[in-house]
DNA sequence: AACTATTTATAAGA
DNA sequence: TTCTTATAAATAGTT
């Protein structure tokens, strides 16, 4: 489209060269931003003149790291950089690592132990035997600490309660004992929250128990009785 | 360019858009190509139409790659962020995803009990014992399983042995039976292999274990009981 | 950068 | 989609 027809190949004279790039490039990017109004499409150029120069047209209802994200989605292109490539690996090592502590997981749940042998039955089931050991020693003494501080805690409250009836037996007693009625209801008060700090000791082994999820984690317990 | 003037503006007429959407992508890439020819330059162009459909082209002396890190280079922008950090985001989730089911084995392992409940050990407790059963259960299982599968083969053997002597006394009580030297001869040397086979299966009782070694499974060393 | 002869792209129609 | 064709647009060579 000019004087004369011309042949697609690299023009050698480097001022022709620059004068059609200038031309050229006006021309595309034109038809870039023709494309976007007239067909509501997203159009991405890029380009770099043989000197280096950069210039550039995006769609204004995106832009390049839209357009570029959106590509590798479509293209499935990954690698792009060697961080990514390691971090990739990185995130298939851990799936790895993941699924094979879901193995052992349900290995010492006893499920999926098709493929083990004697051996290795004969291990896991020592393993169990110890953890079993362990953490029943534990559960006897969180209940005997526990045991022990409700025990305090009861012993206290009685105290508080008779130094309560004490102090109002002083009051029948003489009258002018007594500083204020407001003194009265605060003690009452204090030694309500005391028994209720911990209600699990008093119901535990009548209630039903309600999921404890540690970390997501259930254990499923079916009853709560002391064994 | 064409049989009428067009205003640019968004063809509104879905069909029409999608023609002229065709036509002009086929120009634009014809365009861009005819540019990294004529000028040496670096080119990339990536059209989304309105429907999401991908067309793209890239000057063959580079890359997708190449051209947005070179376009990064020049102004300053960072495409790789926003991957990244989705890429980080993920990593530092299965890394606690980890973290937890270490945590989870350590417990069933009787390891870290100390910020346990009464009821979360109750829990694990019951947990151990029912996982304990299954692997005490399998590990009979598979026992019986080869006790069995021994107990056939030694039965076998035994038969197979019995059939040899009593070919044996046969020729002996009446050497008519055997029709020539040759034949006598034939008969011990195959009589030896056929105990060479299996040896293990005639020293098992009289000699001290070496181990039987059947399917390639042995037993723990310190526990060799059924208990 | 401007001009313009010519080639090329493409809108509309089939 | 593809082909055709009249016409608009792009641009090569020139000034």
């Amino acid at each position: 489209m000019g004087r004369g027809k011309i042949e697609i190949k690299k023009i050698e004279n480097p001022t022709n060269r620059q004068v059609t790039y200038s031309k050229r490039r006006v021309g595309i990017l034109k038809k870039a931003k023709e494309l976007t109004v007239l067909c509501d499409a997203q159009v991405s150029l890029i380009m770099f003149s043989s000197t280096g120069k950069l210039a550039d047209y995006c769609s204004p209802s995106t832009d390049i790291k839209g357009i570029y994200e959106r590509y590798q989605v479509v293209t499935g292109m990954d690698l792009w950089n060697a961080q990514y490539e390691r971090m990739q690996n990185t995130l298939k090592h851990l799936n790895e690592i993941n699924q094979n502590l879901r193995k052992e997981i349900r290995q010492r749940k006893g499920e999926e132990l098709e493929g083990m042998e004697i051996k290795e039955l004969r291990g896991l089931e020592q393993t169990l035997e110890e953890s079993l050991r362990v953490v029943r020693q534990r559960k006897y003494h969180v209940i005997a600490t526990q045991t022990d501080t409700y025990k305090k805690k009861l012993k206290s409250t009685r105290e508080t309660y008779k130094a309560l009836v004490h102090e109002l037996e002083m009051k029948d007693d003489n009258p002018n004992y007594a500083f204020s009625a407001e003194n009265h209801s605060r003690v009452y008060e204090n030694s309500i929250p005391m028994v209720n700090d911990c209600p699990q000791m008093f119901s535990f082994r009548v209630v039903q128990p309600i999921q404890p999820n540690l970390l997501g984690i259930g254990y499923e317990p079916h009853d709560l009785s002391l064994a």
